[in-house]
DNA sequence: TGAATAGTGTCTGTGAGACAATATTAT
DNA sequence: ATAATATTGTCTCACAGACACTATTCA
């Protein structure tokens, strides 16, 4: 067996949280973002690029393990939400050699990070923005900003599988490919799923989980028909924020835990 | 990086068919299982168990490339659907060191096999019967029966995501575990995309077509609600089949093509 | 007072579930 | 005639979309 040892084996993570800038206006609620955190490259290939924070992925370890290694590098969070995404094992994508990478995408609630960000790491707001059939996403942390646009191929129809094909961009390696692919896989889920909370602090008012929906889904939610679907996945507790100018709101909490 | 590269890459796949068989009673429409090929080891370890087919990676192509080749090999088709399912990388999955298996689910019509099955190979029906929370999987071939439970962990609510524990069974490596992984992801893709045409003849009756929808999501349509809503996915020819005692139907055909 | 969000009420339309009724064929 | 499936029709109910209305706070 040994002749089927040569390459190596890493894990990508796709690291989603929210971002919550306050508005200049006191009344508003504060502006979500969606983001994700990239590292800026250090050595060659793509020195000084952006990039997705992995590593390889140990001997005495699994995929799993080595990503929650990882997410606690970068982060300093146990016990987030993790799901294997894809795995791209083109043979010319690291020019190094072989490297077989797994993505895993991690939801995590931006506001239990504790600790500073490591000197390279760095949350980038995303945007998806939908033209004719293609996708633009537009990364920035307030500094860099990268853009690039994504083809979505349909293989045929009755696959509906998809496979994007991404414009140049001043990300590394594939990586802007499996950013696209953890965008629409989050997306998929979160009509079916409740993984959503993951990304939302323990606690929350209903305005700020139908913005967060709202970023994720890319459209308006309707405020009562919201309230509806979502009211018996939560608990509301009896606990008032007070917010800005206008009226304060109950907190409520996931109901499934 | 040499000393990352210490353990063997295989594809494994799922390849799910429907299995049609006449009844004795002439009027009846033929009764449908889903089924799934398996190959019988010829080597240690597992020698004489069932097993799913797979194969090494080889250091020229890619996993998509690899899985192509081994259902080439298996069943003559070329161009079918095939979708990653997961990854499994535990470091004792297999007794001869370190195995790295990227499963991938392939669906196909069997109607379209037109050689012989490799010697060591068999098409096993499918059952699954739901037991409070847990499955019991049953796999027949007409000669050998194989059978296990699973039990459906849940991480936690909001994760919504499932682990799965098999009970001991006569598949070899974790390939119990692999059959449940693709039934669910199978099972999770009928309603939101058109992949059960996949599995369908070119040309098939809505009789046929809503046999396999209920085989896979497992309960009894309505009738009437199944023609509503297939109705703008297919295009009614006007070819008519006359199978037995009762009123002959028209074929259809999928219409995304 | 007005801006902004919180929260409730209700009308409407769509679509799935349920089931009845009719059609057609070979035995 | 009968068994079995094919095909159509229709009533009901649940639920999402739409939108109006009231509540509450602070600048």
């Amino acid at each position: 067996m040994k002749e089927h040892f040569n390459f190596a084996y890493t894990s990508d993570l796709l690291i989603f949280g929210i971002n919550s800038q306050a508005e200049n206006n006191i009344r508003a609620l504060s502006k979500k973002y969606l983001s994700i955190l990239l590292v800026k490259r250090t050595k060659e290939p793509f020195k000084d690029k952006w990039c997705l924070p992995g590593g390889f992925i140990l001997n005495d370890e699994t995929s799993k393990e080595a990503t929650e290694r990882i997410l606690k590098k970068e982060t300093g969070l146990n016990k987030v939400y993790l799901e294997q995404v894809k795995v791209h094992d083109e043979l010319n994508r690291d020019p190094r050699g072989r490297v077989i990478s797994l993505s895993y995408m991690a939801l995590i609630d931006r506001t239990l990070i504790k600790e500073e960000l490591n000197s390279e790491a760095s949350w980038f707001d995303l945007s998806i923005t939908e033209k004719n059939n293609n996708l633009k996403i537009t990364l920035t942390n307030g500094e860099d900003i990268i853009e690039y646009k994504v083809k979505r191929k349909t293989n045929d129809q009755k696959s509906q599988q998809y496979s994007y094909e991404t414009s140049p961009n001043d990300l590394s390696f594939d990586h802007a490919e499996l950013i696209i692919e953890g965008l629409m896989t989050l997306r998929d889920k979160v009509n079916n799923t409740d993984i959503v909370f993951n990304l939302m602090p323990k606690y929350f008012t209903i305005g700020e989980l139908k913005q967060v929906y709202e970023l994720l889904l890319g459209k308006k939610l309707i405020n009562s028909a919201f309230r509806r679907v979502i009211a018996n996945r939560i608990l509301v507790t009896d606990k008032i924020i007070k917010t800005g100018g206008h009226r304060p709101s109950k907190l409520c909490k996931y109901k499934g835990e």
